[in-house]
DNA sequence: GGCAAAAGATGTTCAACATCATCTTTTGCG
DNA sequence: CGCAAAAGATGATGTTGAACATCTTTTGCC
């Protein structure tokens, strides 16, 4: 059995990371498979080694992301600053206009979700396993009866602000929507929170 | 000169109207022209009498929104019901089961914010004037000086809410992710106000 | 070193589709 | 009643890209 598991391993992860920055970026529909491979280093044809079709590399590219290895904004300690909650620090990193401008590498819920929203079941499931993934960490800094329903709502005026925000030609109305929603998220947040 | 400059016009409208409702429910990139033109009575040819290409039909269809002369939700009086000031209601209508269910007709900022995203400062330009129609109906609601704020926090949970929602599997969690952002959104219209 | 099995490269097929050229039909107007 | 101009239909054309078939290369193992 030549080639190592391990050697097919690497190659399929860096084809789902091609995949999941050009989703992201561009949407499912734009993105060839001869693009993402050639952007992985392969030619197109050894695609379907790894993956049946397309839709079945989209769903795993979305879920990708929660496997990455690498660093996560909310995920650094961002040692200089204050001390926030890791709450905040999400909020804080989801509306900076690093996030804003980066289309390949941001959060898979701000980049893909009408194309998820029109998408298979699996790739919905796999949307969800990101939603869940990022309501866990909110809700685990909100205590309280009703951290959950402030974490949903939270997610959706992140996801909101950020989506609309960038889908408007203005850069100043698209820099009040984030401010708006980035200030409305803050009272969500304090709302009978117990800060360390 | 045959054909009265109306029967164009009609034509015309029937084609941003099923070209709409199209991109609306399946994508830019999902719908083909001659599908558009079908569903509009027509065959693929006739297109290009109206429009120079597909982007261009595609920010058309965009802004055709506004001017549609069908009844809108939020401008139906509901007669039946209690008297709600309009921004509320609009914000009942989007949150409705209906709205959440109806993918033709749905508002745009709903259907098809990342596929705008990536799209051309045409497109970005028709939806911020959907977004600024909607903007305005809001603000005129909410007075007092911080009205273009709480109207621009309105947008991001109606649209975030929806949009995550839509792109979830869990039909649960769905509702509690609309359940949540409604909530929210309500204390929000309701600070301050002065309903009358 | 040689072999075989899987990975990856190259090439083919087939369908969809945007775009455009050209033909046919409709209809207002003289 | 017929004509002409524009609308709409029909029919290429060329491109793209997914899917797959088939070669070629790599590499662990004997």
């Amino acid at each position: 059995m030549p080639y190592t598991a391990k050697h097919k391993q690497d190659t399929r992860q860096r084809i789902l990371e091609s995949a999941r920055r050009l989703f992201n970026s561009k949407g499912f529909a734009e993105v060839s498979i001869g693009e993402i491979m050639e952007n992985a280093g392969l030619t197109h044809g050894g695609f379907y080694r790894h993956f049946n079709d397309k839709s079945e590399l989209y769903a795993e590219a979305v879920q990708w992301f929660l496997c990455e290895e690498a660093p996560k904004p909310w995920q650094r300690p961002r040692r200089g600053a204050a001390r926030k909650s890791r709450a905040q620090r999400i909020v804080d990193a989801y509306f900076s206009l690093d996030h804003f401008d980066d289309r390949e590498s941001c959060c898979p819920l701000i980049g893909l979700p009408s194309d998820v929203s029109r998408g298979s079941d699996a790739v919905k499931a796999a949307y969800q396993d990101v939603l869940e993934k990022l309501l866990g960490l909110l809700q685990a800094d909100l205590a309280g009866p009703d951290a959950r329903e402030r974490a949903l709502s939270l997610v959706a005026l992140c996801v909101g602000g950020m989506v609309v925000a960038r889908s408007v030609e203005d850069p100043a109305l698209a820099h009040d929507l984030r401010r708006a929603a980035y200030r409305r998220a803050q009272t969500v947040l304090k709302t009978a929170h117990a800060d360390v």
